[in-house]
DNA sequence: ACGAGAACCTGTTTGC
DNA sequence: TGCAAACAGGTTCTCG
């Protein structure tokens, strides 16, 4: 498969959760990309003129592939379109609009607001206990809260920071410092909970990787969305309940999460 | 300085 | 049935 190049980038509205830079289309039209990564949640396009293209999903975006000839009268949410040279149309769909498109000059793609905050990679080696117990000491917020909180750990979301918690056993309600000492030195909560972070989020991968006997693994989450069903834990008779931290739903079980 | 809550949007589900 | 409130997997801003 060749590189493909933008033939024409179609902008049906200009703002998502931010305006788009200008000269949006004109910058990308007859570029290649010549490499595609990820940091966080964003997504980043490396393109032959030098700038980044960085974009993440929000809550509803998506992206869907046609063929160029077979796009029709595009759809309602349908924001933008990118004609590839492949023949192939990237038509990025959003509902909400909370999603987020922009390009950064070489080099300056770490600098860039949204990127320079972030924590480390959950699955990085310089995710470890060490690291969260520094990250989380004197914090009053909850362990919960914390998770979410990208210059912790960056790329973690709401639903499996619920399921990690639940695989290290921890309350979400704690308080994020309860993981380290007075001196920042990781108890053995922090390797517990960072530990689960790598699981629950090696696990999801797999199950999403196309063409692998994966897919189906009954069960989904172990406490998400399960408000009111039993605990999964093997000889727990908690059943889940629901809260709200830091306007976010929160699941997990209260008798085996402490 | 920190943490909680609101705000940004639209669509769907839930409750009265 | 109908309408309003609550809720949705994210991020960032404001306010106390």
């Amino acid at each position: 498969m060749r590189r493909a190049r933008f033939d024409e980038v179609i902008v049906r509205r200009a703002n998502l959760r931010t305006p788009f830079p200008p000269q949006f289309s004109a910058r990308l039209a007859g570029h290649t990309v010549n490499a595609v990564s990820r940091r966080a949640k964003y997504l980043l396009l490396e393109l032959s003129s030098g700038d980044t293209l960085v974009m993440h999903l929000g809550m509803s975006g998506d992206f869907r592939i046609e063929p160029a000839e077979s796009v029709g009268e595009p759809g309602k949410h349908d924001h933008v379109i990118f004609r590839m040279s492949s023949g192939k149309a990237v038509v990025f769909n959003d509902v909400r609009r909370f999603g987020f498109m922009d390009l950064v000059p070489p080099g300056e793609a770490e600098r860039h607001p949204a990127l320079s905050v972030l924590g480390p990679e959950p699955l990085s080696t310089d995710f470890n206990a060490e690291f969260l117990a520094r990250a989380l000491k004197g914090r009053k917020t909850s362990l919960k809260a914390a998770l979410l909180d990208q210059r912790v750990v960056a790329g973690l979301g709401n639903i499996y920071a619920s399921e990690a918690l639940h695989i290290a056993r921890l309350s979400p309600r704690r308080r994020a410092s309860s993981i380290a000492t007075a001196s920042g030195a990781p108890r053995e909560a922090a390797r517990h909970l960072v530990d689960a972070i790598k699981q629950v989020l090696t696990e999801a991968i797999e199950r999403a990787a196309p063409n692998t006997a994966n897919n189906y693994r009954g069960g989904r989450f172990r406490v998400y969305d399960r408000e009111g069903e039993r605990c999964r834990r093997r000889g727990c008779p908690g059943v889940i309940v629901r809260k709200t931290q830091a306007g976010r739903s929160t699941f997990y079980c209260p008798v085996c999460q402490k």
